[in-house]
DNA sequence: ATTATCTATAGATCTATAGATAATGC
DNA sequence: ATTATCTATAGATCTATAGATAATGC
């Protein structure tokens, strides 16, 4: 039975948004067209009146999880200030909930390794989705203005690496561990103010 | 033709080592046992004379992977000191060598995502090996006792996660910029030396 | 007339098994 | 006699396409 436009490009969206949360849960080659159609309500006979290709999808999907999770730190920036937002944003990719449900979390973490296998299409939006997080992490670090970006690349690296280890390591005790160790150093990286403080200070009273 | 058990035993090496690269560059899911056994020399019917299932030898190669990365990093602690080796370890990981040929690399970095979705063997593999590898790393690290395997594993996921995310960018600028942010960040994880120091130091002076 | 979705399926995978073959190992 | 490897294939996927159907949109 044939819909209306306006009802394809809902169905369009929530393609998107199936695909979102399975891609992450399950990684993109476990994502079955046939599987996520069904997510979506819909049959998988349809799905290319929609996309060209599965990689179209995986691409597009990308770009919405990279603007939630931009959507949500801009909502937080404005609401208190760059820093608590910041703040808040670690707090939630250390937490044990982004562990357990990669679904709802960062692209990176739950399967940015495979994206690197992936078309240009893919890895672009990848680039992307990243350096616009990086920017945005970047006006909550409390260090000198030259030094903010690439302190918020390393905070972005030790949170994605961390929260990788973590569920690579199950529900062990080193999986606690590992989110333990991540939150003190992640603390230190983001308050820290510049690099050689510690030895401008003992140089100026030694 | 039928071989000797000598032989067989050579096979079986000569599988695992075929998949320890094939793990590492298409990941798990594209790995498939005929173009495995080909890698190998082989034909694809012998498989299951090796091994009980694929994910079997998924689990067998994780922990001959770590355990190459441990002798590596065993040797070099052996003729040099831990620090030395620690120092070499950190620059091999964040080398652009690393990122281009993953095959030869990290695990972690290659296919830690998607082992949080496979078996508890190949999850075992992974805690264990993790584990070790940060026990070594930690003799390394220049902070206090106590401080040492938690910073070691920050520097761990530090370094993970810009390789997944350097390789995620693509050969873009980006891919560059966070290579030498976690360069950067992972020498003063490695060589501070304690957590207040720098407090430490303000509040005796001050 | 056009087209969004459906059912059905082509063609290409993939893991795992079956049975044949030819050499080892007792 | 046992068994390591081979060829062949079963059975279950997967992406993508074809053609039917029934509603929209002109």
């Amino acid at each position: 039975m044939r819909e209306s436009r306006e009802v394809k490009a809902k169905h369009r969206d929530e393609i998107v948004a199936a695909a979102s949360k399975m891609l992450r849960h399950r990684g993109v080659d476990r994502t079955s067209l046939v599987d996520l159609m069904r997510a979506a309500g819909l049959t998988h006979g349809g799905f290319y009146r929609h996309f060209k290709s599965k990689d179209e999808l995986v691409a597009e999907s990308t770009q919405n999880m990279f603007a939630a999770m931009i959507a949500r730190f801009r909502a937080r920036s404005d609401k208190e200030n760059a820093r608590a937002a910041l703040s808040a944003y670690v707090e939630d990719y250390l937490s044990g909930r982004h562990i357990k449900t990669p679904e709802e979390g960062c692209p990176v973490a739950a399967y940015g390794a495979e994206a690197a296998r992936e078309s240009r299409a893919v890895r672009k939006a990848f680039a992307e989705g990243m350096a616009h997080m990086l920017s945005l992490a970047a006006e909550g670090m409390s260090c000198s203005k030259e030094q903010r970006y690439a302190r918020a690349t390393a905070l972005q690296a030790l949170m994605t690496g961390a929260v990788i280890m973590a569920r690579a390591a199950g529900s062990s005790k080193l999986s606690q561990e590992i989110l333990t160790s991540a939150r003190q150093e992640a603390e230190r990286l983001k308050l820290r103010r510049d690099v050689d403080r510690c030895g401008a200070i003992q140089a100026r009273y030694a």
